[in-house]
DNA sequence: TATGCTGTACTAGGTACATAACACAGAGGA
DNA sequence: TCCTCTGTGTTATGTACCTAGTACAGCATA
């Protein structure tokens, strides 16, 4: 698995890893009973702060994904990955429908907004064939 | 002219000040020449504070959209409009695509994503076709 | 000229986020 | 046991953003 953050997303940081967290469970790149990354291992790969991995983390067993298993590391909880299968799907249709709401009221048509998304969705396959 | 803020929309409210501007110019709801609405007003409209507004137009002063008429309020610069337009493509195009970047990443199939789409705007088209 | 509007500038305070550098408790392996 | 890993907690610093309140400069109109 490879991590990413855009550090100016508007999204703050921790919320990212929160995001992708979820969406590798949901994908099943981390499994139930498994381990999620460790802390300082993560900071590392996204050159930010252990701090805010600990955060994002915090925050991940607080929604009861992940469980704390000290001097060993964070395990994906049972029943995680049907929860954030669900999750994934809402939070991907709530950037959507909020970007398209907002191409919507800015008085683009709906058919140059169809054909403009075509054009990206297209983009995207040809990449994903190519990858 | 109607104004909304999403609080916490990760976007600061001076920067979705700054994009509405820019749409309404866009739109032709402001024209070149006409004032936008001025710092106070605004600020009371969105229940947010004037000196919030000020920054918004600060920024929209720099790159040139408005100019400054003290005592006055804040006129559309000549070939605002244009510019605007160009900009309201690009920010809606950005928007979209990072938004689609996400959903292929997280192992969504393009294939449903599709539907998904279809569906949000076919809910748009019906919606337009209301109001 | 006087009044009321405009934007501008300044100081101050509060919150959220990220960074930094620690110290600590528990699990596990040598 | 000892060492090294794990996550946790604490304190401090810095930055960005928003709010609040005040004061000022300039234009327009009565």
């Amino acid at each position: 698995m490879h991590w990413h953050i855009e550090p100016s997303n508007g999204l703050a940081i921790y919320d990212q890893i929160v995001r992708q967290i979820k969406f590798a469970i949901a994908g099943g790149t981390i499994r139930e009973g498994e381990l999620a990354p460790g802390v300082r291992e993560l900071a590392r790969e996204l050159t930010i702060n252990p701090n805010t991995v600990a955060r994002a983390y915090q925050q991940l067993q607080f929604e009861e994904i992940l469980e704390t298993a000290r001097g060993t590391g964070m395990v994906v909880k049972k029943a995680a990955t049907a929860r954030c299968r669900k999750e994934r799907r809402e939070l991907i249709q709530e950037r959507l429908n909020s970007a398209l709401l907002e191409a919507r009221k800015s008085g683009i048509a709906t058919s140059e907004l169809r054909t403009l998304l075509d054009k990206e969705l297209k983009r995207l396959e040809k990449e994903e064939a190519s990858a």
